[in-house]
DNA sequence: CATATTGAGTCTTTTTCGAGAGCATGAAAC
DNA sequence: GTTTCATGCTCTCGAAAAAGACTCAATATG
C-alpha cells in the first residue's frame, strides 16, 4: 500500500491536470474537493514544487499549477520521489538498491520473485502518465 | 515497499521451507542466520501461527515448523496477513475495500490504473508459493 | 504605500512502526 | 518432580509518519 502522502499526491496531481486550463488553483480548494489535510497538503506540493513537476504563484490569484506538461509526469517519478522505492523489497529496487545481509541474490528464490514483480509494476507505471489518470 | 514486518515475515517462511526436513528450527536460528531482530521476529511467527500457516513446539528439540505445506502456501495469503492491502490505493483493494471520499470509481483515472497494477501484482502473488521461493 | 490574499516555514501533537526487556507457560530430560 | 530449554505474553521505549497551530513572506490591487 502506497503512504498517505503519496497517496494524497497523486490525487493533488490528477486534480490539478483537470483544472489546468482554469489557471491557479488554491491548495485550499484542492484540500477541499481531494479530502486532504490542508497543512499535509502544502507539504506535498512543495515537495512536487522543488522537484520541478509543479509551480507556485502567491498572493491573489496564486496558487498551484504544472511547470512541465502533465504528459511527461511519470506515475513511476511521482511515486519514487514521495513514497521512494517502487519494488517490495531493498534489494530488488533499482533506485534505493541495498544489498541483503546474508542472502546470495543470484540464487534467492524471494529475490526473483519479486523481480517479477517489479517489472509488472514497472511496465505499468513508467507508461502511464500524469495526463493518463486525468 | 514492504513493511520491515512483511520482509522479515518472507525471510522467515523461505529459511523454514530450505529447513523443512531438519524438524523444527529455533526463532533464535532463524533470527542470527536472516539477521532478523529476536523478539521482533517471535512475533511474526506467532501471527503465521495463529494463522495456520506455522505451528511450533515447546521445550528442547521445539522450534518451529509448517502447519501447512508451504506448496499451499500463496505468498499473496502472507503479504495480506502481515501488511494489510496488496492493491496501492484502499479504493482498489479486494479484501481491504475503502471506498474513496468525493471520486467517482466508476470515471477515475487514477483507479483505473492502479486496477491494472494490482491485477499485475495479483498475477505474479497468487500464483506463487513458499515453496517456489524456497 | 496599505491591505487583502495566498503560499512558505517552524514548532507541536498524535499515532503507528520497529525493536527490546522481562516474566510466564509448556514440554522434554534426568 | 525439578531443572532446563524454548515459545508466549505484556509492557515500554524511540523513531518516523500523519496531522494541526501559528507565524513569516511574497504579490496583486486599489
Amino acid at each position: 500500500m502506497l503512504s498517505k502522502k503519496t497517496q494524497y499526491a497523486f490525487k493533488a496531481l490528477m486534480y490539478l491536470a483537470q483544472q489546468k486550463e482554469e489557471g491557479p488553483v488554491l491548495i485550499a480548494e484542492i484540500s477541499k474537493k481531494k479530502k486532504i489535510p490542508l497543512k499535509f497538503l502544502e507539504n506535498i506540493l512543495l515537495e512536487l514544487k522543488k522537484a520541478g513537476i509543479l509551480d507556485s504563484k502567491k498572493g491573489k490569484g496564486g496558487g498551484y499549477f504544472f511547470a512541465k506538461d502533465p504528459a511527461k509526469v511519470y506515475l513511476a517519478e511521482v511515486l519514487r520521489l514521495i513514497d521512494g522505492p517502487i519494488a517490495l523489497l531493498p534489494c530488488v529496487s533499482l533506485h534505493f538498491y541495498e544489498k541483503c545481509k546474508n542472502c546470495d541474490e543470484k540464487h534467492c528464490g524471494l529475490n526473483r520473485v519479486m523481480c517479477e514483480v517489479r517489472d509488472a509494476n514497472l511496465a505499468i507505471l513508467e507508461k502511464k502518465t500524469v495526463e493518463d489518470i486525468r
